[in-house]
DNA sequence: TACACTTTAATTGTGCACAATATAAAGGAG
DNA sequence: CTCCTTTATATTGTGCACAATTAAAGTGTA
């Protein structure tokens, strides 16, 4: 009928409502550690580099500071992590985990375990998967609507 | 090293941060239209279906009433669309596009197309991209952490 | 009819996202 | 060494998301 404005066609919306979905289904596990889904994510970049600052964060997450500040600073409230203040470039936060925050790690395993489980996708359909959303955000990132 | 958490690697992350990207590329057309990606969604769902409850808007966008009655009643307050309780069910709230809801249609047509355009996929491509992820969606919904 | 149960919205509270602005430090150019 | 620009974070304000609770209307059944 018209095809156009058609919800179901919205790849759009299927995405959105992908990413809500995935997030609820972290829900359980996330909150048994008493972290939410962008603290989590926050926690695999610091698993991987172990002093980081804002900036840095920010750029691997796509996330700014008026995003990560707060939330750094409820992480540094539960004790995850240390914020402090670079003594080169007094400008950078750096953000470092502590005892706590890299403890997490080995109850978090169950995580991206059990959304391969969920997923229902073999190994090859999960990177295919992954890299056709990678391009997909590029080509949406770089798009500039004239 | 450690495949396990590496953030690359994550279809969540990349879901997650594409779901992002696509609604910060829709931003400028939907703020000369005075709406929000949410609140677009919800004109799709009206300019689809005439006459909704809150309960079938949700439905159809997963989303719950907390989102949805301050979501509706800022677009009524832009004049969108009315809201009022139904004759034969009072516990119904019922949602209706007003002239100018039903007019933005025209000016949103710009957007499929310019999310297509941007995609820089195919038809076909954007199709089978979107049956993948509304199945994910699916896997994931129904999967329950034990 | 009385009463438990279900359904539908609204409300409350917390935590993102993100635009816009502010502030302070760093890094030049002259 | 100044002035100017850039960079890094913080702050403010708006609008989602969503869990949890409340309240009111409908339904079923003894």
């Amino acid at each position: 009928m018209e095809p156009v404005f058609c919800l179901e066609d919205h790849l759009c919306f299927s995405i959105y409502s992908c990413s809500r979905a995935i997030s609820r289904m972290y829900q359980p596990v996330l909150q048994k550690l008493r972290i939410t889904y962008p603290q989590y994510l926050v926690l695999l970049v610091l698993w991987e580099n172990h002093e980081c600052s804002v900036k840095q964060i920010g750029a691997l997450l796509d996330l700014d500071s008026g995003t990560l500040t707060p939330l750094l600073k409820r992480m540094e409230g539960k004790a995850f992590l240390k914020r402090e203040r670079s003594q080169d470039d007094e400008r950078k936060v750096m953000v470092r985990l502590t005892q706590k925050g890299m403890a997490v790690k080995e109850k978090a395993i169950c995580i991206p375990e059990a959304f391969i489980q969920s997923s229902n996708l073999t190994m090859d359909e999960m990177q295919n998967l992954n890299q056709a959303i990678k391009l997909l955000t590029k080509h949406v990132t770089n798009f500039r609507t004239n």
